[in-house]
This record gives structure tokens, C-alpha cells and sequence, in this order.
DNA sequence: ACTAAATAATAAATGTTATTCAATTATTAT
DNA sequence: ATAATAATTGAATAACATTTATTATTTAGT
């Protein structure tokens, strides 16, 4: 292995180190001596790549999120139709939460609610992945599978409020079951507040609204 | 203001001081001195009354919840019908948070992904109030009124995780807008989920499964 | 192959901040 | 008023992020 290259692999231990670590105890607990140690370097050499411990942090995600951008997005190009697009993505999401719990507990437990985290260019790459989820139901509001009467920042806050809500617990509780068990169930709820129902002619009830709530 | 108030008081003040504090700043950044400053009192005087740093973040919640609590318990012995108990369940706590934002951040943002927290006393609070939210999904599954054909605790997961991810996205953007305003419509998604049509017996297909989606 | 410059790596030094402790002031009870 | 107790704090300690100065290693020119 040459310099450069050497480099970059003492890099990404040290970002996996981090990762191991900071999922394991938060951010707080987890020294810089014991990231260090566990990627095999000094202290100050972390300091070479990340200028302080919050930076290390922030640098976690974005290589993360890249490959899932980039694989969600090869992947609907194969996929017609609104609702399905939806189920793919969100899909692939949670198989990436279930096969990363560690990035995924620094993501989810950490970085989503760091308002400074929220305001660096690190964050850029979940927003695009946001981006998706909203030409999806853009889509399938305009094709007519997705119910058009509701505003869309709802919606999507409902899919994605769920989502993370679900992998959060199961994150906290200890992973004991199979995160992916948890899929169906939560896209069928979520179907139930997306998609309209088939038209039904003979059935007004179905395709608008219908009941009357007492005050 | 004699002896035991006044150390009360004082308490409260610590208290209220890091509450601010810690919302500005996050926990991280935020130092003792400077809540112990804000609150009038030596940095030494906060280790009277909580042991640690952490210990003092993790004292915030209590009074707030069970005020919320006792709120939220009294005005539903008011009020008939499951979906009505939950829409002012809801609503009473979307109002406390958005009455309360510095205790809001402090809870969304620090607390409620915190591993250590979660098994703390103080977390219990949080977890009686979730069983108002289970009583009243229960309540309605039983009376007829909510789905019974979804297990609830994604219903109970959808509606949460909607509502928190609402308020946190609103803390993270520097509420901007009243938080209140995204009330009513966030609940339309939800009931869109869980409420059940009334019955329309020439209408089979509004109380069954009825969407097939291709594979 | 040898050396000067550049780069990588670290041990030790520094500064900040949570936490503890010993000392001081205020309050209460007799 | 005085002893006893509680409230309060300034100063000491320790842990840890970060910097600095120094040493080892690699690279490139001859």
C-alpha cells in the first residue's frame, strides 16, 4: 500500500472507529483517545484528518449516504408507477439502517436533531435523499395514485416521521428483533394514508372526503 | 421567602436556567458556569442539588410532563369518543410544546434519543403519557371507530412519529411560523390513517382490504 | 545510493471545564 | 447568645480536547 493510498485507508478506519464507538456510548462519553487507539493511531493523528472530535462526527454520514443516494436512484429507474417507487426507497432505507446499525444509531441518535450538524454542507447529502421521497409522491399525486388534498410536507413528514420513528425504538430498545420484520406493516400504514382507492363509480363514499367530525 | 421555599426557588431557577441554556447551546456546549451564572448562583451551588451535568439535564422533564399529564387526564374525562379523546390528546400537547420551547428543544432534541435517559426514572413520565395515547387507540379499536386490522402500535408509532418529526423539523428551522398552524392538518393525515368510515352496507369495499398492489 | 525537503506521526504541553473539597457564612434551635 | 446545622462558595483536582514542538519516514533530485 503507497502513501496516498495509505492514507485514505487510515482515514476511513479511523471514521469507522469513530462510528463504533460514538453508537456505542454517544458523543459525549466517547474520547478521542480511545477512537485513536481503536483505529490503531495517536491521539493528535485523528487531528491530521478531522480538525476537532464534532468535525469526526460530521464527516460519519456522507459517504453512508452517497451509496444509498446513489443505489436508490439506479434502482427506481427499473420501477414504474408512484407507490411502488415509495415502497422501494423507503425499503432500501430501512435495509441500509438494518445492515448499518452503528451508522445508523450515530445518524438517527446523534447527527438528525444537531442543529449545527443541520447547517453543514455534511447534511446536504440527506436532503437529497429527501429529494426522492418528494418526486415520488410528486409523482404520484400528479399520476392519481396519491391522494392530491393533502399538503405534501404531511404526507412526507408522516412517511419519514414513522419511519424513523420505528427504527429509533428498535435502535434504543437494543435491536432485538429483525428491523425489517417492521417494514410491511408500517408501508401498509402508510398506504392507508397515501393512496387512493381504486375508482369505484358506483361508490361516491370512496374518492373524497366523507366524514363528518363533531366538534 | 424562608428557608426551604427559598432553596426551592432556587432549585426552580437552576432548573429554568439550564433549561434555556441547554436549548440555546445543546449540551455539549453548554457549561455549568454559565447556567449557574443565569440562575444567580456559584458554580458549586448546582452540585447541591444535582449530582452531575447530566443529571441536571435529565431533571427537566419531570415537572413539565406531569403537568402535561394531569392536564391531559383531566380534560378527557370531558370528552366522548376515542377519535376526540386523541385529537385533544394531541392537541394539548402540541400546544404545551408550543407554549414551551425551550423545555420542546431540550426534550425533541437532546433527551428523547439519549440511551441513558430512556432508562432513567425521569423517563417514566414520558412513558405514562404514551398510555393516554394507547388507551384512547384502544378505546377506539374497541368501540368500533379506529381500524382494528392494524396492529397499534404502528398506528401509535405513525401518529407520535409524525407529530415529533412536525415540532423537530419547527425547532430545527428556528420556529419560524406558529406551530399550531400545522395542527389540523397533520391530524387530517392522521385520521386519513386510522379512522374508519362509517358503515355504508352497499358499499363493501369501504370496510375491507381492498387495494391490491402489484408485486 | 545519498541527501534535502516534505510529509507523517507522535509525545508532551496547554487550556478548558466538570467535579470535589475545605472553608466560610447564614440560619435555626435551645 | 451560642451551639449546631444548613447553605454557599473559592480554590484545588482531574479528565479530556486541542496545540505545539519534536522525531521518524517517505519522496525526489542528483
Amino acid at each position: 500500500m503507497t502513501g496516498p493510498e495509505k492514507t485514505e485507508a487510515r482515514k476511513s478506519k479511523i471514521l469507522e472507529a469513530a462510528t463504533k464507538i460514538f453508537s456505542e456510548k454517544g458523543f459525549q462519553d466517547a474520547t478521542i483517545s480511545e477512537i485513536a487507539k481503536a483505529a490503531g493511531a495517536s491521539d493528535a493523528f485523528v487531528y491530521e484528518y478531522f480538525s476537532t472530535k464534532e468535525n469526526l462526527l460530521f464527516s460519519i454520514p456522507r459517504e453512508h449516504m452517497q451509496k444509498l443516494f446513489e443505489n436508490i436512484e439506479f434502482h427506481l429507474k427499473l420501477i414504474r408507477g408512484a407507490v411502488n417507487k415509495l415502497h422501494a426507497t423507503l425499503y432500501m432505507q430501512l435495509i441500509y439502517y438494518s445492515e448499518h446499525p452503528e451508522f445508523t444509531a450515530v445518524l438517527l441518535l446523534i447527527l438528525k436533531h444537531n442543529r449545527k450538524f443541520i447547517n453543514t454542507d455534511a447534511h446536504k447529502e440527506i436532503r437529497d435523499y429527501l429529494k426522492i421521497v418528494d418526486r415520488c409522491l410528486k409523482e404520484g399525486v400528479e399520476s392519481g395514485e396519491i391522494y392530491a388534498d393533502i399538503d405534501p410536507y404531511y404526507l412526507r413528514a408522516t412517511l419519514i416521521g414513522s419511519l424513523e420513528h420505528i427504527v429509533i425504538n428498535w435502535l434504543l430498545r437494543g435491536k432485538p428483533e429483525n428491523l425489517m420484520d417492521a417494514f410491511e406493516p408500517m408501508f401498509e400504514v402508510c398506504l392507508k394514508l397515501i393512496q387512493k382507492k381504486p375508482e369505484t363509480p358506483n361508490c361516491p363514499l370512496l374518492s373524497q372526503k366523507n366524514v363528518e367530525q363533531e366538534p
